[in-house]
This record gives structure tokens, sequence and C-alpha cells, in this order.
DNA sequence: ACTGCGTCCTGGGGGC
DNA sequence: TGCCCCCAGGACGCAG
């Protein structure tokens, strides 16, 4: 399931490629599931081809799980980008011999014969060309951004812990402490909550937890200033820890753009590791419901206090 | 204002 | 062997 560490190795990918290569053709595959991929344009294909044919990508950008790259026309920016969300199952991939598949959605075509490819099993993902706005927040958009925009669907969207600005700790850091410690909220949902720090999914927020020993429905409020930094600064270290590995293919769903594996999830310590040992302390992880998700955790390390 | 829950979707796996 | 149901969860819309 793509997180941060996992959009990131993807945008690191399709940077190496893509960029400054003239779009020659945009088609849509799979029939009605390549159609939903397009949800979010209004035009539906036929605007996207309109936005995108004999323009070319500039920057692919990262804010959170959030995906975009800036087009150029005529080698200028035009103020638009595609934004791309890669929901559960999105998938980009730069085949070397562009051939059919089962769950390819969108096929973008380059004047030199190359493709870009996205797949989509669940079809959560979307992708949609949409005007750039300032940002709001000041600062830069994040990873591999030429600019201080983003695309208007993502304007809401959180800084996130290896947001270079927020790394130098010259930006939020305390404002988001804040937030969570006016919150009485459970801290996973905190955690989870795109608007308030983004980048963080299901399996970091527990892998953060167990490191931080914080049990998920511990209620914001009740957490002090500093365990709110040491949670803070254990979801950073495994975020960066996973992106070093490539990101987490627990389930196959995930694969960076040439189709290969992460192999963080040998070192993940609760996510899907229900009724093994904690490392920490021997008790055997659980899993038990929380927001309508899994949580995993280690009874003994993480008590709600 | 804030919070929490339902919804979208497919394929893999377990149970019978 | 086959079939059905459940489960995985990111983001958003809506109800209370």
């Amino acid at each position: 399931m793509p997180e941060l560490p996992e959009v990131e190795t993807v945008r690191e990918g399709l940077a190496g490629h893509v960029l400054h290569r003239s779009i020659v053709a945009v088609d849509v595959h799979g029939a009605g599931l390549g159609q939903r991929i397009l949800r979010h344009q209004a035009g539906g294909v036929d605007e996207l081809r309109g936005r995108m044919l004999g323009r070319a990508f500039g920057a692919v950008v990262r804010r959170g799980k959030f995906l975009w790259l800036p087009l150029l026309q005529e080698g200028e920016s035009c103020g638009e980008a595609l934004l791309a969300h890669l929901g559960m199952s999105g998938q980009f991939l730069l085949p070397e011999q562009p051939g059919q598949h089962r769950q390819l959605r969108v096929r973008t075509t380059f004047a030199d014969g190359g493709v870009l490819d996205f797949h989509d099993q669940r079809t959560f993902g979307y992708l949609t060309v949409t005007d750039l706005e300032p940002t709001a927040d000041g600062g830069a958009g994040g990873h591999g951004d030429p600019a201080p925009e983003l695309p208007a669907p993502a304007a809401h969207i959180g800084r996130d812990l290896l947001d270079p600005l927020r790394a130098l700790g010259s930006d939020g850091r305390e404002e988001l402490v804040r937030r969570i410690r006016g919150s009485r909220r459970g801290i996973k949902a905190l955690l989870l909550d795109q608007t308030l720090v983004s980048g963080i999914g299901n399996i970091y927020a527990d892998e953060a937890l167990w490191r931080a020993r914080v049990h998920y429905a511990q209620a914001g409020a009740s957490i002090t200033r500093a365990r709110v930094q040491r949670l803070l600064d254990s979801a950073t270290e495994v975020l960066a820890e996973a992106l070093a590995a490539g990101g987490t293919s627990f389930d196959s769903l995930y694969v960076n753009v040439n189709g290969a594996s992460g192999y963080f999830e040998r070192s993940l310590e609760v996510y899907g590791r229900e009724g093994q040992r904690c490392s920490r302390c021997g008790a055997l992880i659980r899993r038990a419901a929380f927001m309508n998700r899994s949580s995993h955790f280690c009874p003994r390390c993480q008590r709600k206090g």
C-alpha cells in the first residue's frame, strides 16, 4: 500500500525518466475501470488529452502521498500539472517493451516511442490535469518542487515529515504538536489525518506508535509534549528507513517504476505480525479494530494511560 | 467546529 | 472442485 516512502520511491523513479519528453498520445484502457481513474477530470479523456498533448513534464513533485507533474508548453511553465494519487493499488510503470496488461488503465506515449503506464487493480487511484496555485503555507510544494505551487485539489494537504523545510525546523513542527495536543481524537486518527501531517498510512502509523510505545487510541490531548515530539521523531525515522529500503511491498500491490519490490517488509515490527512476539518485550502482537481499520500493537509496550 | 462512519473497488484467501 | 463472503484501506462526503 503506497504511503510516503513508496510514493517518494515512485517520484524518484519517474523524475529520472519522464522529464522533457514530448507527449504525443494518452489512451484509456480497461473499459469502465480506466474511465474511473479519470473521474476527477470533468471533461474526461478528451480534456486530459487537450491539456497534455504537445506538452512535456517539467518536474515530478510529491507532498505526502500526492504526486504531480507540472506541464511545460514550448519549454515554459503553463500553470498546469498532471496530478496523480496511487490510492490503494495505483502503479506508475515504465516498461521497456510496451505491452498490454490486465490492470493497465492509462498509457501516456512520448514522441520517442517510450510510454508511461498507470496500472491500478482497485481503482482508488486517479489522474487529472489541474491548475497550479500558490502555496498558502509559504513553503515549496514538496519534494522535487521547482516552484512554490500546489495543484488545487491537493492544496488542503499538510506538509509531510520528510519535507525539507520541516526537517530544517523552519516551519510548523511546533504548530503540529500544538494541534495534536489540542485534540481529543485518538492519536492514530491524528497521524492519519492528511490535513495535519501528510504521508502516513496504516502501516507506518502502527510502526511509529510501536517505536514510541504509544497506544493507538490514546487521546492527543492526554499525551505529554515530550511524548508527542518523540512520536513524531519515530514516525520520521520509520518513514526515512522505509524510503531507504525502497518501501514496503507487503501485499505485492506496490512496486517501483521498474516493477521491483521494496524490502522494508522484513523490518516491520507490528504490522502484519499478529500472534508473533514483540522483539522488545516478547509479548504477543495483537490486532484490533480502530476506525474500521486494523491496528497492530504490542499490548505490553503500548498501554493506554 | 469537530468527529466518526459509510462508500468506492478488485482479487486473494479461507471456509464449507 | 467450486462458490461465496470477507478483507485489505486512502480519501472524501455526509450526518449528528
